[in-house]
DNA sequence: ATTTACATACATTCTAGTATGTATTTATAT
DNA sequence: ATATAAATACATACTAGAATGTATGTAAAT
C-alpha cells in the first residue's frame, strides 16, 4: 500500500531474495516469474522491480548475498595453518556449511544443478562467483607449496596437477551430494576422501 | 518442400538433434526456440513437431541418442578386469570420450553446466539420465568387492563411502574441466587423481 | 490414392518490462 | 509545532514481444 520505514524495506528486499531462491530452486531460473517471486513475498511485481533493475540483477544480487555472507560467517572458522591436516579441516568446515545450513545447501544446489550458465548470465555474474573458487585455490597453494617445502610431499608430483585434483574432488563430492541423486553425508565422503588422497600425497 | 526417401528423413532427424545441441549450448535450453534450431538445421519449425512432440520429448532424444551412441562406443575400449588398475583404464578411456569427442564433450558441459533440472524436466528424461552413471558405479563396485575379497585394500576403509568419494573424484574432474573455469586436461588428472587415490587405499 | 515429410500461417498464452497511481515518510521552511 | 514539498515504497494496469503449439497446405514418394 503505501511507504514503510528504512528498516522495512531493507525486510522486503530479505524477503523478495528469499522468495525468489525458493521459487528459482522449484522451477529453476528460466521458468520463474516476478509475480511468482512476488507473490510468494507477500507483494507484487512492482516491489521487485524497485529494488531490482531486472531478471539478472536480481539473480546477480542473490548470488552476491549468499557467497559473501557464507563467507564472512566462515572465516573465523578456517584453521590457519597450512598443513595438509589444516586443508583437510578447511574443507570439512566448508562441507559442513550445506551440510547445516539448509538454506545455503539449497542456493548451492540452485547455482549447481538448475541454471543455465549461458553467456550473458556469466558475463553478468562471473566476477562475484569465482570469490570463493578462488579463495579456496589460494589455500590449496599455500598449503602445497608449505608441504613441498618441508619434504612432506612424494617428489615426483606435479603441484600445478595435484592442485586441481584436491579442488576437483571436494567440488564433485558437493555436485554429487546436492545432484541428490545419491544421497550421502558431504562431510564424512570429504573428510574420508581426502584422507585417503592426503595418504597418496605423503611420502 | 517435399518428401524425402526414407534415408533422408532419418538424416533430417539428426540435423535437428545436431542442430538443437548447437543451439543449446549456445543459449541455453530454455532460452532456445525451435524457429532457431529449425533454422540452423535448414528447415522450419514444421520438420521438428514432424519428429518431436514437443521441447521436453526433443531433449530427451537427443540425451538418449546421445549417451546410448557413446556407451556403445565405449564398451568395447573398456578393460574387463576388476582391479584397481583396471578401474583406472575404466575412468581414463572415459574422460577420453570427452577429450578427444567434441561433440560429445559439447553435450557433456551442456547436461552438467547450461540445463535447469527442475522436477518437470527431471521426471521426463531421469530414467535415462542415470544409464551412464549407474553403469560406473556397478564396474566401481566390482572392482572393490573383488579387491577387498583379494586383501589388496587397507581393512578399516567401508566401501560404501569409498564407492561415493571415486565416482565423485571422476565426475569432480570431468565438471570441473567442462565448466571452462579451469581449464586442464582431464583425462591427465584423472589419471593423476585416481593414482594418488589408490595408492591410498591400498594396504 | 494415400501417406509422408515437411512449409506456412495463425492463434493463444505467457511474461518481462513500463508507466502510472498513491499512501506514507522524511525533509524543509516558517 | 505546523504546513508544505518532495522523495520513498510500493500496487495496479497495461503494452509489446516472443515463443509454443496447432491447423492447414502441398509436393513428392509409395
Amino acid at each position: 500500500m503505501a511507504r514503510k520505514t528504512k528498516d522495512d524495506a531493507e525486510k522486503t528486499r530479505q524477503a523478495v531474495l528469499e522468495a525468489a531462491l525458493d521459487v528459482f530452486s522449484e522451477r529453476g531460473y528460466a521458468r520463474t516469474t516476478f509475480d511468482e517471486i512476488a507473490a510468494r513475498a507477500g507483494f507484487t511485481k512492482g516491489a521487485i522491480y524497485w529494488y531490482f533493475k531486472n531478471k539478472v540483477d536480481l539473480l546477480s544480487a542473490l548470488i552476491i548475498e549468499y557467497l559473501q555472507r557464507k563467507q564472512a560467517e566462515i572465516l573465523p572458522l578456517l584453521p590457519e595453518g597450512n598443513t595438509l591436516d589444516d586443508l583437510l579441516q578447511y574443507f570439512v568446515v566448508w562441507a559442513g556449511a550445506d551440510k547445516e545450513d539448509i538454506r545455503f545447501a539449497k542456493f548451492h544446489r540452485f547455482v549447481l544443478c538448475q541454471m543455465e550458465w549461458s553467456e550473458a548470465i556469466i558475463a553478468h555474474v562471473d566476477e562475484n562467483l569465482n570469490i570463493i573458487k578462488d579463495f579456496h585455490l589460494e589455500k590449496i597453494n599455500k598449503v602445497l607449496l608449505e608441504s613441498s617445502k618441508n619434504g612432506i610431499l612424494k617428489s615426483e608430483l606435479d603441484i600445478a596437477e595435484i592442485q586441481h585434483v584436491i579442488l576437483s574432488i571436494y567440488m564433485g563430492i558437493i555436485f554429487s551430494s546436492l545432484s541428490k541423486r545419491h544421497e550421502f553425508d558431504m562431510v564424512k565422503i570429504v573428510k574420508t576422501g581426502l584422507e585417503i588422497l592426503f595418504r597418496g600425497l605423503r611420502k
